[in-house]
DNA sequence: CTTTGTGAACTTGTTCACAGCT
DNA sequence: AGCTGTGAACAAGTTCACAAAG
């Protein structure tokens, strides 16, 4: 069981916080940018504002990285690059399967920033036996019963589970019996997985409920402003306005 | 700019912690599968199990709530569901647009866990004028240029953008201007809203990178306790296995 | 005797502020 | 002079462990 455990943090890897992990996509989105852009140097505020997050988290962060920057001048756009995707392991090529092909597989199958950034998708995977050898994104589906010879063909560590919630737990099992050791779950279930994997976790209704919350309590606030003495104290404002919470970073794509 | 500000934390609402808040609707789902199955009530270290973290920090949340528990007995179901739902704001109707309607947003539009939970589609948008008045989930997709009279004449408070990257912070702007106050933003882009605006991000690209450094890293550890000789014992077990980092939360749904 | 609710210890993450390079 | 890199202060979040309640 994935939560009975004493269970260290998975947090600090080389003794860099999963916080600052969480953040480094971030910067090299916005490095990426200036890169096209071909602007040689970026002092941390300059990058911590294209980042949105301030630059005194952007320099700590980098710190864990090593001393990449120059004093008085700021850090080499190319060679920051080039660092943090090495940080994070883009140097190399990771080959995805996605399992579960309906209206969101398929939206993830074209995403583009997939090829882009070191993501190869390896497969498509379905369980309907209608989908097999149908193209989605120029690859053609395959049955689920090929999943175990598709891990292993291709040396997939990391899955994507885009079934109905009732699928994810068997797929990720068999994912999990076929060497993957990362997973990532769009399925709104609490995976189980053995120690040593990886599942994070994108969640649509999870994300709007957290905003319904706070939605509510600005009404609220707006009224106990206004109204008379219920609960709920002084209408404190200068509230959200920085992406997501601050804690940790979940993943994107466009239509 | 979203960025510049010394910004407050945007996190403790009504004295619950933001972690706590993005943990309540995992508690809820777990609850109303227990509902569903009519049991009656729960124990703490029943319910965190199923919603995948630990007893303790499941009871510390729930004391945030106020004592709904009954000691040497556990929770009553029915009574938390409706407790965590009516703090979450669910129990009220929150119209929702979507804006993109590629191969995401008509996955996001399909989702049925939509409806379910307090949300309802009240429209889709796209810029696309060919899109426009063809039914999706149902639904007709309506044109841009509609955007704000949609949003004010359904009393639109959360926008969901799902457009490609370069679209999205003009949408944003407009989302805001006609009065939404949540955003929910599945382009790969740093949003920058005005101060009460909330928004949250699901980004697919920085998820993968998250999953490859901790793949890389155990690849590296792999090798280190091989060193230069064999290959034989891990070195320090017991990593990952918890969903998603421990700080924040994601969203989901299936396809 | 079981299980909640919570102060207190501890861990992780953020911000400050300034010494140290360039 | 300007900007990085970082120790030290602070804040948030998690876990412990046990008293209080049923």
């Amino acid at each position: 069981m994935a939560t009975g455990r004493t269970h260290r943090p998975a947090s600090r890897s080389r003794g860099i916080p999963e916080a600052t992990v969480a953040r480094l996509p971030l910067y090299l989105r916005a490095l990426t940018g200036l890169s096209e852009r071909s602007v040689p140097t970026v002092s941390s505020e300059e990058l911590a504002a294209a980042a949105g997050v301030n630059s005194a988290k952007l320099r700590k962060d980098f710190s864990y990285l090593g001393s990449y920057g120059t004093r008085g001048v700021g850090y080499d756009v190319e060679y920051l690059v080039y660092q943090i995707s090495r940080e994070l392991g883009l140097t190399q090529d990771w080959p995805v399967v996605i399992v579960g092909i309906g209206n969101l597989g398929a939206a993830l199958a074209n995403y583009g920033g997939f090829a882009s950034r070191g993501f190869r998708v390896a497969a498509l995977i379905d369980a309907d036996p209608a989908m097999a050898g149908k193209p989605v994104a120029g690859i053609p589906v395959q049955h689920s019963d090929e999943l175990e010879k598709i891990v292993s063909d291709n040396g997939v560590s990391i899955g994507v589970i885009a079934t109905p919630a009732g699928a994810a737990q068997p797929v990720c099992d068999r994912l999990v019996a076929a060497g993957v050791t990362s997973i990532l779950n769009f399925a709104p279930t609490v995976l189980t997985v053995p120690d040593g994997v990886d599942v994070r976790k994108v969640d649509l209704s999870i994300e709007l409920q957290i905003l319904a919350f706070h939605e509510q309590r600005k009404a609220g606030e707006e009224a106990a402003a206004a109204a008379d003495g219920a609960h709920a104290a002084a209408a404190h404002r200068g509230d959200s306005a920085e992406q997501g919470p601050d804690g940790d970073v979940p993943a994107v794509m466009p239509a």
